[in-house]
DNA sequence: GTCTATAACTGGATAGAC
DNA sequence: GTCTATCCAGTTATAGAC
């Protein structure tokens, strides 16, 4: 067996793994069982169980955050924040959406994991991949809504990376009357988008009076 | 050493490991040193270590929903929908703060990651004691903001708690130009707020017109 | 109620033959 | 590049003395 199919097989199993059982399923052991080569070729091929930890997140986050700068691209000049924030969050439901149907809803709970409690080393190739989106995405914003300071814009699209994350971690049991069950992908899409847009668009927040 | 005094010193050794060395630092080996006291202890008073995470739950957790309530109800009448989700948020603002000041940051992740990735039994848990949290909440929004259809505010409602489960779960991290960095807590309870009314009060979403 | 001692396992890593 | 065999640190859990 050449070494990039073996490589392959390997990645492909630990997917299949992570979207069945969830992270706890992500053993050397049982990852080689399931990909029916050894222990030591894990080793080999990513350097540890960190290093294929990491080859998988780039395999799903590269080209999450390739898609959103694609779709902010092809944007018309005159796009509100709405289409902006929909550039944004469209490529997160989509995948959530086609995981789902796939059968393979538990790994977005894994990319939902990379989030909440990163690594070190995961930490920082996450937040230097999403930097240059982030950056993006902001001055595009800042263009859409010149009413609220940039300051208020960099932590309101933290707000809405954190909706994000909080979909990821849950959307593997959102089969019942949850979040975004029955709904189409863009009507889903729809939904979210209003929500964010309201957010982040809201006037800048202002002292008001406590009740006495 | 009393029945009583063993289990509380127990829960704060937990609590003190959790706060330093996160999640992964609550081995039943590395919480009986901390606490002086013996692996078989943990056991008998909680049955085993998932009894142990559930009971390090309720200790955070009730009190933030009885804060939640309790601030709900010392609502005026009149009280806008702002004024609602300030109730609903401060109290984890208040929480992510506190923790922060004790340099014990990393609690929150054990908090976040009670979202992330619960055990079954501790989801029920969690679902448990936040339906009726959030049965009371949707309710008084539903007075305020009746032109946003229940099903709407429902769901927007959830996003807000996947909001919250993000900040937890990154709140450890934040020390620099981030989220909710360098502000007082009256003023992250105003951003935080501003956003989410922007949000669960925004016109609901209508299908709007693809570019070309 | 508390402790010692140990059982029974699983985890990641690696040396060295092929 | 790939495998076998092994190492060792780590985990939860429990039986039984006190």
């Amino acid at each position: 067996m050449t070494s990039s199919s073996t490589r392959e097989s390997i990645l492909d199993a630990t997917e299949r793994l992570a979207a069945s059982g969830g992270t706890d399923a992500l053993s050397l052991r049982s990852i080689t069982r399931e990909a029916g080569v050894n222990v030591a070729a894990i080793h080999y091929h990513f350097g540890g169980r960190d290093g294929l930890m990491r080859a998988m997140l780039d395999r799903h986050v590269a080209p999450l955050n390739a898609r959103r700068l694609a779709l902010l691209d092809g944007l018309d000049e005159a796009a509100g924040p709405a289409a902006v924030l929909e550039a944004f969050l469209r490529p997160d439901l989509e995948l959530i959406d086609r995981l789902r149907r796939d059968g393979r809803a538990s790994l977005t709970r894994f990319l939902g994991e990379a989030y909440a409690r990163p690594t070190p080393e995961v930490a920082a190739l996450m937040a230097a991949q999403f930097h240059p989106v982030a950056e993006a995405f902001l001055a595009r914003l800042a263009g859409c809504l010149p009413e609220v300071p940039p300051a208020e814009l960099r932590l309101r699209l933290g707000l809405v990376v954190a909706v994000v994350q909080g979909l990821f971690a849950e959307a593997p049991d959102l089969d019942g009357p949850a979040l975004l069950g029955a709904d189409t992908l863009d009507e889903q899409v729809r939904r979210l988008v209003s929500f964010a847009a309201g957010g982040v668009g809201a006037p800048a927040a202002t002292p008001h009076a406590r009740r006495p």
